[in-house]
RNA sequence: CGGGGAGUGGCGCAGUCUGGUAGCGCACCCGGCUGGGGGCCGGGCGGUCGCAGGUUCAAAUCCUGUCUCCCCGACCA
């Protein structure tokens, strides 16, 4: 095993690199700005992942699923979205081992098929509102990818509600910002957020405002950690979503849309990491307790026991732990893989603990 | 797109200036000793040096072209 890490005031990007590599979060791919999530990486965005949705369902939303490919025609449909995305959306023109009549978009966001299917299920007032979300995948050439903060692909969830009253689509935006973001990333995440809005000119294409969460890394800079976008009527005129109203005219529904991704992996990283490693927060830990047995040839029996029934009390307790009982390396080694690692609790016992009838605890946090 | 850097066993690198047919650390495999902060000893497996041309008796090394990746900036979740 190599030996420390860069530091994270000498070089923080190389610092952050390695970590994300050493510590088994994920690696670069043959495609270009795309990485292979490990699964040490992939349980923390699966933490993430069931936090988040538990609030958009908390907050009354239903998880759907639309298509990965959108036909050029229809994301031209919305002006300023085709132009906002246009230099970084990634277009299929063969399949099949034949030229496509229409070139296909990989979704850079999915808010043109989504608007052109609300356009067949909204006929009344009676329809809305729509509150729905997706969890997917979606494709963005940018000009400069890093693991997890700027992937080529990413994963992310995409909430796309449809409601009556102006009002009504902004109180949403607004509730999605605080209620589902803010409030997972710093009760869960245990990162400080600002709230925000931004500037006409870094607005989401199409968008009326857009909301966004910024939070401090340890290098200083700020990360853009979820956005919040209050869509208007825009985007239900450009696919012609359009209701009888309660007094019997034609109405275009006010639109909302709001999204967080696998950025928020590396926004951990790089707000808890320190020049040994992670440090993860409890609730998104794969493992919150790593137990590691010391053992000797002569006692290697009782003090695997004890470690068992240590680890069984804890899972009863409803903690996630982990008993490291390779044999193939040595409790040291184990002891900096793991706060490499980033587990917030570490239980050592051995032969003199268990002679004592002690354990000793480690906390990552306090390193 | 502008500015840097780099492509050599799985990973990280040296060798390139001063051509002579590949080396180191880690990892991996086998054996033994060890076992409370990244153990030690011995023995192994594994690469023709991003790609394509060219020069030469001989190219990782020189020449030409080309592709890719990483970092910084602008753009972005």
């Amino acid at each position: 095993m190599c030996a420390a890490l860069p530091t994270q005031s000498n070089d923080f990007p190389a610092w952050y690199g390695d970590v994300v590599r050493r510590a088994g979060l994920a690696e670069h791919a043959p495609v270009r700005g795309a990485m292979v999530i490990k699964p040490y990486g992939f349980a923390i965005w699966e933490a993430i992942q069931r936090e988040l949705d538990d609030r958009i369902k908390a907050t009354g939303h239903e998880n759907f699923y639309l298509p990965l490919f959108v036909p050029m025609s229809v994301l031209a449909q919305e002006g300023d979205l085709v132009e906002g995305f246009a230099p970084e959306v990634a277009v299929v023109t063969e399949a099949g081992g034949k030229k496509l009549d229409e070139p296909l978009a990989v979704r850079p966001t999915s808010e043109a098929v989504i608007w052109s299917t609300y356009a067949r299920w909204v006929q009344s007032y009676r329809d809305l509102p729509l509150l729905y979300n997706q969890w997917a995948n979606a494709v963005r050439w940018e000009l400069r990818p890093r693991l997890f903060l700027r992937t080529s692909e990413f994963l992310w969830q995409e909430g796309h509600t449809a409601h009556e009253t102006e009002e009504e689509a902004v109180a949403e935006t607004l509730t999605i910002l605080h209620d589902v973001y803010a409030d997972t990333l710093e009760n869960v995440l245990a990162i400080p957020v600002l709230r925000g809005r931004k500037s006409e000119s870094e607005r989401f294409p199409g968008a009326v405002d857009t909301y966004t969460l910024e939070a401090l890394m340890r290098d200083g800079k700020a990360l853009q950690t979820a956005t919040s976008h209050y869509l208007g009527q825009g985007f239900a005129r450009a696919f012609g979503v359009r209701y009888t109203g309660r007094d019997g005219s034609d109405q275009y529904p006010y639109a909302t849309s709001w999204g967080a991704t696998t950025r928020l992996v590396g926004g951990v990283v790089m707000a808890h990491g320190d020049d040994r490693g992670l440090r993860l927060p409890p609730r998104v830990a794969p493992h919150q307790v790593v137990i590691v047995p010391i053992v000797r040839q002569d006692d290697r029996a009782a003090v695997l026991e004890a470690a068992g029934a240590i680890a069984e009390d804890l899972r009863a307790a409803g903690v996630r732990v982990r008993v490291d009982d390779r044999p193939d390396h040595r409790a040291g080694f184990k002891f900096n893989e793991w706060e490499l690692k980033g587990v917030p609790l570490r239980i050592e016992i051995g032969g003199r603990d268990l002679a004592a009838g002690t354990v000793t605890v480690a906390r990552r946090d306090t390193g």
